[in-house]
This record gives C-alpha cells, structure tokens and sequence, in this order.
DNA sequence: TATATACTTGAGTGATCACTCAAGAAAGCC
DNA sequence: GGCTTTCTTGAGTGATCACTCAAGTATATA
C-alpha cells in the first residue's frame, strides 16, 4: 500500500559522512544537509530523525570502511605490510572530503560539550586500536615483529603517530607523504 | 580626562584562551564569552570589536606561550632534553582546558570553511616546527643527535608526533603519558 | 477504480547566533 | 564644580539554528 521514498539512504548516509567529515558537527548545518541530500526538512526528519541522529549514522559507517579497508589490506598484503601500507592510503585519496580522521575530528570536537557523539567516536578509535593490535600481534607470529614488544603498546603508539600523520595532513605545506613513508619505516625495524 | 577599563585586559585574553581552546571556534558563543569576561556585549564589542578579532588575539597569546615555554624548558635543560620533556609537558598539566593543541583543533575545525584563522593557526604550527628544527640542529652541535640527519626533516616528524600525542592525550582511555615517553626516549636513539 | 499508506513539500516554530546603539555612569582635567 | 571623554549597560537587531506539521502527492493493495 505505501509509497516508497524517492531517495537511496545508503548514498544519502555517504554524503551525509562526507559532509560532516569535511565541516565537522557545527560547521554542517542542516541547510546544508538538505542541499547536498537534495531534500526538504519534512523527508530528512522523516528519515533520520535528527541531524544527531544521521551524524552517529555517518561516524558509525566511516568507522566501520576504515576497518574494512584495513581488513582488506591485511588479506592482500599480510599484517605487517598492511599496517606499512595504511597510514600512507589514509592520506593519498584526494577525493577524500579531508585527510584527517572524522573521528579524531568529532572527539576534538565535541568531547569538551561532553556529547554522547563524542564517546561514540572515542569507542570506534579503540576498536581500531584494537584491531592494529591483532595485526601487531600476526606480525610477531610471523617473525617481522619482535616477540618481547607488547602488540597493545605497539598498536597505542601507531594509533597516536596514525592521527598525528592525518592531521599533518590537513595542514598547508606539510609534506605529509614523507611522514608515512617514516611511520611505515620506522615499523621495519620492530 | 577619560575612564580607565574595569577589565585586566591581559587577564580577559587569557580567559578567552582558555574557553575557545577547550571549546573551540563554534563551541564558544557570546553568551560563554560574556560570562566567562564577566562583559557586557557593549564592552565587549568595544573592546575587542568582534568574536574573530578575540579569537585571533587568543590564538596568538597561545602560540607566543608555548614558543617562550619551549625556549626556557631549552635554556634550562639544553636543546636535546628540551625536545625530550616537551611532550610530556604539554600533557601532564591538569589545569589546562584541552589536552589537544589549541592550533591544530583550529585548523581541524576551521580549514573546511577556508576561515582566515585557520592559515593562521598554521603559521603559528610552522614557527613551532622552525623551532623544533633549530634545537635538533643544535643537539647535533652539541653531538647528541647524528649529524647526518636533517633537522627539518626531525622538525616534521616531531612536530607531527606531537600532535598525535596531544589528540590521544583528548581521548578516555588512553595513556598518553606511556605515549609521550615513548617519544622522548626515541629522541636518544638518533 | 477506490482506499489506505506512505512520502514530499515548504512555510513557519521558538531559540539562539553575533552584533549594535542609545542612554547613563564614572573618572581625569580645567 | 563643570566639562569632556571614555566605559558600561542591556534591550533590541536581523539572520540563522534545528526542527515541526498540515496539506498535497504518489503508489500498492483490495
């Protein structure tokens, strides 16, 4: 009997990603939303619910590409190649909305409003940190990864120099590449 | 034959540091600013002529603090000891608003929007770098760091590890301090 | 074709945004 | 004490914020 909606929410949840990933949660305003969604604020409250509502959506769906890119890497190249690999594809994408993390961005952001969106990117950035751990822990299986070196220290201190490269990244004039090629260098020598 | 100001203006400057550095750009409305100045609108825009002008003289006073602390911490501990008690300093303080660096949440927020405040606040990351590059260059004087390394290049890294650092240190959960010490000792084996 | 069930539209809600300005109060100089 | 000059006050500006809702439209079932 119903009509169905006009629009595909899983394309209009990546450019809502997209949005607050290049503006933050302020800087997107829901003219905005409803200019880069091409829709009025009748559907988008229909359908989301709350801008709040649709940027937990968007964080949920960055955090979860993220580690599926890493997953993927990881089949391709094995884990220690994978984690070499990483920071410097986290950069390189141009068509990116930003090179710096959304969730590193949403913490900064919102975590001194103490906002729940804030805590909900924080969980994302330590299951990532879980997952380098595993993949730390693959490498020392493996034998490129020393065996006395704690995989959780070792993912602690990637995470950091992870989000140090991407907000490198976001600055003018910093040769961000250079400082991948250094991370992923430094993790020969583990 | 005029009226003196009620206001420390040095102490207002401060306090507005202090709030946009915790809160951010977007974060920090009038209504903040007045309490937190115990101002008037009227004063307050007669004073310091809008919410940018303040933001900016805040954003300065930042920078300028944290060059002289790096120059007395050098002056104190000599160059190679400073880069090594650095990190850790710029995280240990309680009593400081933010954890993370107050220029680097301001580009994050402000590049999207090409804010003139944000170019600013990476001159200001790039008289920092200058001045990390100067120190190595002179730890290898002194012959604590390889001369065959270039001090620019140590200055990016550094610089972006410090930033890292500082976004993990905004986190719940993590221990920056492991993190910062990580580095400092990294600082010896060069 | 008639009806029920969504979806779409867009003007409009009160709240808050950064900011203005006219009026009044206080201090230094004659 | 009178005058000038600046500072302080706070109600008020239009713009924008996230959000609502009643009316209109399209579609699948009966």
């Amino acid at each position: 009997m119903p009509r169905k909606p006009e629009y595909d929410r899983n394309d209009l949840i990546d450019r809502a990603r997209d949005l607050f990933w290049r503006r933050g949660w302020a800087g997107t305003s829901l003219k905005n939303l409803e200019a880069a969604l091409q829709m009025k604020p009748g559907s988008f409250y229909a359908a989301f619910g709350s801008k709040d509502a649709l940027f937990e959506l968007a964080l949920d769906r960055y955090a979860k590409d993220g580690q599926l890119r890493l997953q993927i890497l990881a089949a391709e190249l094995g884990p220690i190649k994978a984690l070499q690999r990483f920071p410097e594809m986290a950069i390189e994408n141009d068509a990116a909305p930003a090179k710096a993390c959304m969730l590193a961005k949403t913490v900064l952001e919102l975590h001194a409003r103490d906002h729940p969106l804030a805590s909900r990117a924080n969980a994302h950035l330590l299951k990532m940190e879980t997952q380098f751990a595993e993949l730390f822990q693959q490498a020392q299986s493996a034998g490129d990864v020393d065996k006395s070196l704690d995989p959780k220290v070792l993912a602690r201190r990637y995470q950091s120099d992870l989000l140090g490269l991407r907000v490198s990244a976001e600055r003018e004039g910093v040769d961000a590449k250079a400082i991948a090629t250094e991370i992923a260098d430094s993790l020969s020598l583990l």
